[in-house]
DNA sequence: CAGCCTATTTATAATTT
DNA sequence: TAAATTATAAATAGGCT
């Protein structure tokens, strides 16, 4: 999306990749969160990084 | 986000949280599958509707 | 490294068909 | 009303600090 379009493939470089996987996820839960509240929906979302550490979220109840 | 910005808080009209439903399902499937791929991460997201209506995502390994 | 910057791509709210 | 359009808000890639 930005400075140049990108193709959506793994990302060869690790730094770059830890990068981009901590500027997504949290704009992957910001979207998340807002489809919640927007719909009145009720959302999980978990991931778990390459390195295996768990990120998750919940629209609360 | 478009010809106009919106408050994040519940969207009083039915039709029209339900046509923003569908919108930003789409959009957050898609951005989990981008996270997924770019990332090497699994990701799994799973949303019911207000109406009880489930859908679901997860990366595949 | 964790954040800031910003040009650019992407998502999407309102409108039109 | 569902789908397409389009103007604009939001996300973000790469660079910099």
């Amino acid at each position: 999306m930005a400075r140049e379009k990108i193709q959506i493939r793994k990302i060869d470089n690790t730094t770059a990749r830890q990068v981009t996987f901590s500027k997504r996820r949290r704009g992957l839960f910001k979207k998340a969160e807002e489809l919640a509240i927007l719909c009145d929906a009720q959302v999980g979302l978990i991931i778990f990084s390459s390195t295996g550490k768990l990120f998750e979220y919940s629209s609360t109840r």
